[in-house]
DNA sequence: ATGAAAGCGCTAACAT
DNA sequence: ATGTTAGCGCTTTCAT
């Protein structure tokens, strides 16, 4: 096995001091007028016995990590999954490696996290926050370490954020719900604060209060355990409650709800029209598919890391945090449809 | 903003040498026979102020990163994401961080990741392995950096893998639509020569042959664009070809093998009996709702982190390595059942 | 244009 | 039982 190579071992070599071999490796050998020839020569010798550079050597001297931090709610769900797959293609591609992590929406849970990857000097942090964290972003703000949020944001917190129009998505899926004719319309949320929550829930409001129609809400109290989140769907979904409509706030909702809906064989859309949050597989596949509103998922993966990427490379701090809101897209389907 | 303080700060402080706080740290005091007072002077002064090592210098010392490398095929698709999550959980439980990239079974991209991996001083390997990296493979065991492979594995490779029975998985699903009275069973697969898809395929022929009933089979190409590979399943599944029953090796395919019963209008199990690998909420939830191999995703995460923890930390060497083989359980539901 | 040398923060062999 | 010290491999200032 041979020996792993420093950058001295390359020096040695070919007669030459590291730094030179250092200032080439790293591009600065034009700034540091070199000569031609040995750039040549030290690339063709680095190439050929395939050195590479000790990253924690590197990393150490530089303060830099070249790693990306990302922390998604559940990595398991799709609507993350897809982000975080996204995401990383691109940070790959820009020499950048990621670290990533699920915060369960715990707040002590991604407090430790975020430690963690401040002890491994993540150079850029991607978060979908939950609440409670706004004296650790500002300290990683006040380090002049850049952090996107995305899905939601702190409103206490000035910093880049990739979001949706939340309240215009549900107002917009409540408003097709009552021109197709339905006037009793619930909505399943989870009991919380997180703004993008907070705002659909306000979309439906908005939508209802035009109409003069009343609102039936239901708020789960999120937990782990799905079975427990079952019980109060399911009373708030049985037929005595004279809903004929119901909108789920996020795709984990929509689709425990269709579920319980299946077990209690309530018929969609005839006795209830379903519409959910997050386009997803399940909704296109289920009989009948359903109405559900879709994410830009790519427009957001995008958006993220170009806004990161940039931060990262902009030698001139660049104060003004950007904050991107983009629509989405009401995916019209049989499950709302009073005509079926 | 406050200097971030290294251990000689902390020795200063305590005037007493850096070395003495270094073994302190490790837990290395008993052993250096360090006495209790100083011991509980420095752990008491470390926490108060917050001191966290260095993480590079720590492993620019040690060469080791604390650090877990997880390559999955893709880490939108659910069972990876599922698998990810769970040893994402005992992997930080346990003081590892995690990287993790997708292959899409590339084995350039591939060799390219786990270059970078290796770059990055990743500890130990958890990887999905397409073919073709045998060598890569074998030089990171020639350096005693453990890896353990996951969903299928190398033949050539001696090292530790976490495996179902796919033959069986398989096997058991034909001779189940057998037993429904099912006499034309199709058998949809990727083109590859990955181990777990040619186990699938076997298991499948060995029960038609036990039956004497024809094979059917139709291997996909994979193709990132999904619309590719939509025209051959497409055709395959078109009533003319006299299937009663379809298989579809992963649940990938079994999807979009729905999408286009969907769309074709085709009756499910009236005119064609379906059965998918992988169980899936999409499975579940569809009309009617789709029989599954559902493998033992906790398991899998189990033993592979188990092992993998265990080569971690064993001091001696042990050069056995462990092949888990697990079961899987046939989820029976209405899309095999003749009787609907 | 190139080289020498300091030092990033830590561990561990060695000395006391 | 505790302290001294030599690197780990790299970047970068300063000298030449």
């Amino acid at each position: 096995m041979k020996k792993k190579l420093s950058i001295v071992d390359i020096a040695k070599h070919l007669n030459i001091s590291k730094s030179s071999v250092s200032f080439i490796l790293n591009g600065r050998a034009q700034e540091k007028r070199i000569s031609e020839e040995l750039v040549e020569r030290v690339t063709k010798y680095v190439e050929e016995v395939g050195y590479k550079p000790n990253s924690f050597a590197k990393s150490l001297r530089t303060g830099k990590s070249n790693t990306i931090g990302l922390m998604v709610e559940d990595i398991s769900n799709p609507f993350f999954a897809k982000i975080a797959r996204l995401i990383e293609d691109r940070t790959y591609q820009n020499g950048y490696k990621m670290i990533y992590c699920s915060t369960d929406n715990n707040t002590q849970k991604t407090l430790e996290l975020i430690t963690m990857f401040r002890d491994r000097h993540v150079d850029g942090y991607i978060i979908a926050p939950p609440e409670g964290i706004e004296d650790e972003i500002n300290s990683l703000l006040k380090e002049d370490l850049p952090v996107v949020f995305f899905d939601r944001y702190l409103p206490a917190i000035d910093t880049d954020h990739v979001v949706i129009d939340n309240r215009l998505s549900t107002y917009n899926a409540t408003i097709h719900l009552i021109e197709q004719g339905f006037k009793n319309i619930g909505f399943v949320t989870f009991s919380s604060v997180q703004l993008q929550l907070q705002n659909r829930l306000q979309g439906y409001r908005d939508a209802l209060k035009e109409h003069n129609l009343k609102a039936s809400i239901k708020e789960i109290v999120f937990n782990q355990n799905e079975s427990v989140m079952y019980d109060p769907i399911h009373s708030f979904l049985k037929k005595q409650k004279n809903l004929d409509a119901v909108l789920f706030s996020t795709n984990h909702l929509g689709v425990l709800g269709l579920k319980i809906i299946n077990e209690l064989g309530i018929k969609v859309p005839s006795e209830l029209a379903v519409v959910s949050f997050d386009d997803y597989e399940v909704f296109q596949l289920y009989s009948p598919p359903i109405t559900a509103v879709a994410q830009p998922i790519e427009a957001i993966a995008d958006n993220i890391i170009t806004i990161l990427l940039n931060k990262l490379s902009s030698t001139s701090k660049q104060k003004t945090s950007q904050s991107v809101t983009l629509s989405t897209q009401l995916m019209v389907r049989k499950s709302s449809s009073k005509d079926l």
